[in-house]
DNA sequence: AACATTATTGCAAAAACTTACAATAAGGTG
DNA sequence: CACCTTATTGTAAGTTTTTGCAATAATGTT
């Protein structure tokens, strides 16, 4: 019995199923210590759930994003990434060697009010990922 | 002559060279009233570039993002889009109807700064797209 | 204007991602 | 437990994006 069935009331209530393939993904990226690329879900959720495919990984990972189970976040590259929702931050990565840290999200939340004041937007709670210079990378460009 | 002959200085002064492609490319962009696909580039831009292939257009793109003459967002699929670069400008993106609403960066100038703060990095200036709801289909659903 | 250097492109193929649709199986009901 | 409904998956094929490398062409130099 994976750690992943506790996630199933959550879909129960809202109409949708648990499945071996949604029970291996979710297990994969709970155990995950870092964001995976749709390929890397695929490869480590396989070992669990050998019918997997990949097209049921893209799915699978935009529908939980879709009911907030997971976060999606892009990577320098402008990919697509995930990782278990829990916390809630955001990432500031460095533009040059692509170091990851995380920014509370209390930084955000007056801009988020802000602007649904500003806009007449509401609901706003997108995950951003910034993009700087770390300081380690400053200092080799001083050199 | 194009328009996009007075990014000549601004290439040559860095190393690049202005070509029949990247020219073509540009001059679409500036004329584009709203952000365009990769697809959408190579479609415009072929008719000036003929011999011009989408590899060239991915490669331009993000060459061009890389020195700041176009900026790079995402649209509401997650996909890259490409405007000229110019009015410095977030957006504010409808989830469900995807209509867009401009943020100015001013909005986010004290943001970025009390990050660099916290976390030690430099030189943020990313470009962020927000997701929120808008006043529209906010309506619509109260009814 | 011819030549040299090398940034940039086109080509071909691979990799990543998406879609349509029929087959499967989760979970409710009798 | 057998049956029904329909959410979810696998398959196969399409589209989008990336990559390696040889060919091309932009610019500086003679």
């Amino acid at each position: 019995m994976s750690c992943a069935s506790e996630y199933v009331p959550y879909l129960r209530t809202r109409g949708y199923r648990m499945t071996r393939q949604r029970m291996a993904i979710l297990h994969v990226l709970r155990h995950a210590e870092t964001h995976l690329s749709p390929l890397e879900v695929y490869k480590r959720a396989r070992l669990e759930a050998p019918s997997l495919t990949e097209p049921t990984v893209y799915r699978t990972l935009d529908f939980l994003s879709e009911i907030a189970l997971v976060r999606p976040s892009y990577n320098p590259n402008g990919h697509l990434t995930y990782e278990i929702a829990g916390n809630h931050h955001h990432h500031l990565v460095c533009k040059n060697c692509g170091t990851e840290t995380e920014v509370e999200h209390s930084l955000l939340e007056s801009l988020y009010r802000l602007l649904e004041m500003n806009s007449g937007y509401r609901s706003i709670n997108s995950h951003v990922t910034f993009f700087g210079v770390c300081p380690k990378c400053q200092n080799q460009k001083d050199q």
